[in-house]
DNA sequence: ACCAACATGACATAAGTT
DNA sequence: AACTTATGTCATGTTGGT
């Protein structure tokens, strides 16, 4: 009997169908553990409510999963956590605890590797299948804390990759935690020069001026889609105005959190202000006025929703040496091109970008910048939902291929503030995820037929 | 216990458009 | 003037990590 036949016996003996069983060891190769199947077929089980094979997923489909259903299922998560005992303690899977929801993160945020982390703090311990290296490349980002369960998810429809989770506030003076996943090697990795501002003051001197000894800040928290109004900083004013020098423990108290809350600095006395847009544009590591010409909402919107440019970079640096000759790249929703920008300043050349994004503000923005600093080509396509397996393979049969698939897919419905639709995965717009799977999946396969 | 989190929806008002 | 679209304000709860 073979090797494979052995493990399908194995997995048919614990009750899974031999169908499930064939497209786990498909998935996972015959040398992966029984374990490792059996956790691909549960995910699969899970994945498998959607069925993508004729592209009609929209989000409609899942607005079934709000209310009660939302409901019961936090509540069988909750009950399952508790049966299971988890500790939280350990990332291993194992076959009598179901471990499918853990995917612990890491402290310190660094990464495998970053730049000023001595060698004895570095993780380079990552399994990754010879199948599952490029070409194509991929990189895939979202956020870090998204609800329990999702990045096992993710990490099982993208190759059992392990996620790489990095804050940016080791990079920049501002925290951005998100996971990626990707398969480029991890080493010889290089920063992008010049090394960004690590602290408020170093990014903004000015403001030291006016920045009160009891604000303790010295880098920001994540730089948000929303950003406070007048009419709070206004309210901060007069609370400031009317309070001693300094002001009472209760007041620095309300000050303190809700600058922190919003990101604010100090400007004149008694006077906080939101960032200007150009501001976060600089602490993101796009160039100077770069999302110019929208409304601030909008520039605020799709900044908050953007990649940090150097992060990004950092971990793509590895693929110069690789194309000297330049990339084709497909981008999946691109909004303000943080991918791209973070080829740009690496000094790589983009031969062709098919760049798919709805949002009509972010693509004017991308097209802008494309037309301003780029020779190659740039396809605009609207909506991941309408590019079909047969154009991605058409494009591939045009280009030869691309060598790198790049995106992070919407957040909407895993991150920490959404207080009115955090529904996980299958939310309405985080759904989107798996369009980006099959999207990869066909560039795979078109690119292994070539 | 505390803190932070690529947010959303309802609503009012402002700013364009026809 | 009537209508559409953009912008601003406010209130809103949970989750996971530390």
């Amino acid at each position: 009997m073979s090797e494979k036949d052995e493990k399908i016996n194995s997995l048919v003996d614990m009750r899974f169908s031999e169908d499930e069983a064939n497209m786990a060891i498909i998935r996972c190769g015959v040398d992966g553990d029984l374990f490792v199947l059996v956790d691909s077929i549960s995910a699969s089980r899970v994945a498998g409510n959607l069925d993508l094979s004729n592209h009609q997923v929209t989000g409609r489909c899942f607005d079934s999963l709000e209310g009660e259903r939302k409901q019961r299922l936090v509540e069988e998560r909750k009950k399952k956590r508790k049966r299971c005992g988890c500790t939280g303690q350990s990332n291993q899977p194992s076959l009598d605890c179901n471990h499918d929801e853990q995917m612990l993160l890491p402290n310190p945020m660094v990464g495998f590797n970053l730049p000023n982390y001595s060698p004895s703090s570095v993780r380079v311990t990552r399994t990754i299948l010879e199948q599952d290296m490029g070409p194509p490349y991929f990189y895939y980002e979202n956020v870090a804390r998204a609800l329990t369960g999702v990045w096992a998810t993710i990490s099982r429809s993208l190759y059992d990759i392990q996620p790489e989770f990095v804050d940016s506030k080791h990079l920049c003076a501002a925290a951005r935690k998100r996971g990626y996943i990707h398969n480029l090697p991890i080493e010889n990795r290089a920063p992008l020069l010049p090394s960004p501002p690590m602290t408020i003051f170093e990014a903004f001197p000015r403001y030291k001026k006016w920045w009160p000894s009891w604000d303790q800040r010295t880098q920001f928290n994540c730089l948000l889609t929303g950003v406070a109004g007048p009419t709070l900083t206004g309210k901060i004013g007069r609370a400031l105005a009317s309070a001693g020098t300094p002001p009472s423990q209760s007041i620095q108290k309300y000050v303190i959190d809700q600058c922190k809350r919003y990101n604010l600095v100090w400007v004149g006395k008694n006077k906080v202000a939101r960032l200007e847009p150009q501001e976060i544009e600089y602490l993101l590591g796009f160039p100077k006025d770069h999302t110019r010409g929208l409304g601030d909402t909008n520039r605020y919107k799709s900044l908050g929703n953007s990649f940090h440019v150097d992060t990004v970079a950092y971990h793509l640096s590895v693929l110069k040496g690789m194309f000297p000759n330049g990339v084709n790249v497909l981008s999946l929703f691109t909004g303000i091109g943080g991918g791209e920008v973070a080829l740009h300043r690496l000094g790589m050349n983009m031969r062709t970008v098919v760049s798919v994004e709805i949002d009509k503000a972010s693509k004017r923005i991308f097209r802008d910048w494309w037309n301003q600093t780029q020779t190659g080509t740039l396809i605009e396509i609207d909506d991941v939902k309408s590019l079909t397996d047969d154009q991605v393979a058409t494009y591939v049969t045009t280009f030869g291929g691309f060598d790198l698939v790049i995106g992070g897919s919407p957040c909407n419905n895993l991150a920490g503030c959404n207080r009115s639709s955090r529904h996980g995965l299958e939310g309405k717009q985080s759904v989107l995820f798996h369009h980006y799977v099959r999207i990869l999946n066909a560039v795979k396969s078109a690119m292994a037929r070539k």
